[in-house]
DNA sequence: GTTGATTAGTGCAATATCGTACTATATGGA
DNA sequence: TCCATATAGTACGATATTGCACTAATCAAC
């Protein structure tokens, strides 16, 4: 009978803590210098989900306070990695657009986690890790609507 | 066939960074004002594995730089939470010590985290969320040995 | 024992996160 | 149209994180 208490949350949530903060090092360490993972997810978000999203929607995407968008923008405008235009339907706010060095920079440090990634999949039974995604959704769409009540 | 391209583990890191926040949010909403999660690890870690532990082993333990482990036991200390005492072994060291009013506090958050672990629990099939564990943990195994390399 | 190298802790500076307050623009109802 | 309310963005201040540099204590080799 399996170990059903309340209590092993704390484990679950404590492993992923520890994953959490050693992934993000290993995306840091290929991140040019000044850009942390934050930025990155900008620029991933902007390839992902398309070109000329606006700030806001890409606070709340995040869950973070827009003055924290703001910053993470401004880092990476200053570095040429995005560019921010007027948002031609509300004169309110802006749009954020990816440049060929943004691009660029983003496919580039794809490419060196690959390495990483794949010792990864074959030193760990890449069904098996793929098998826990659907219950890792489960629990974060869980949790996000229960942060509500 | 599974999907085993490594760039589900983008989807899997992605995830994990998100409950991370949402797991992270939910316990700060429960301590007292002025602490945040890595506080409250510290209080947790000091009743786990046993009281009277000296700060860079803390530090280690959580992968953190030592002044960051010092700023965090400062914020302990001014709260009477814990108390920094010298280190009779080792003159450059102290020790870390749970007072009464933070181990009471310690206590308390969880109680207070019990209502919403339960609703997990209940929710997604304790079980099966159980049964992601041990994965979890090969997979921090699996970084953690990796980032000496 | 003396001395050079190592280690624990902290002050300081640079940057990150985020709440508050403010400005400019947009929206919806009289 | 006009005006009250709501919204997007940012400046600013408070606190968090962390690298660098320094001090004090320890350790290791002689």
């Amino acid at each position: 009978m399996p170990d059903a208490n309340p209590r092993v949350l704390f484990e679950l949530f404590k492993e992923i803590g520890i994953i959490e903060q050693l992934s993000r090092a290993l995306l840091e360490a290929q991140l040019p210098d000044g850009l942390i993972a934050p930025h990155f997810a900008v620029l991933n978000h902007l390839m992902m989900r398309g070109n000329g999203a606006v700030p806001i929607d890409m606070a709340r995407a995040f869950q973070v306070p827009k003055t924290s968008m703001t910053h993470t923008l401004k880092g990476l405008a200053a570095g040429g990695y995005v560019e921010l235009r007027h948002n031609p339907q509300d004169g309110r706010s802006k749009t954020v657009w990816l440049t060929p060095r943004g691009e660029a920079m983003r496919n580039e440090t794809i490419g060196k986690l690959g390495p990483a990634f794949e010792d990864v999949m074959t030193a760990l039974d890449a069904n098996a890790l793929v098998g826990i995604l659907p219950k890792l959704v489960e629990l974060r769409e869980h949790l996000d609507a229960a942060r509500d009540t």
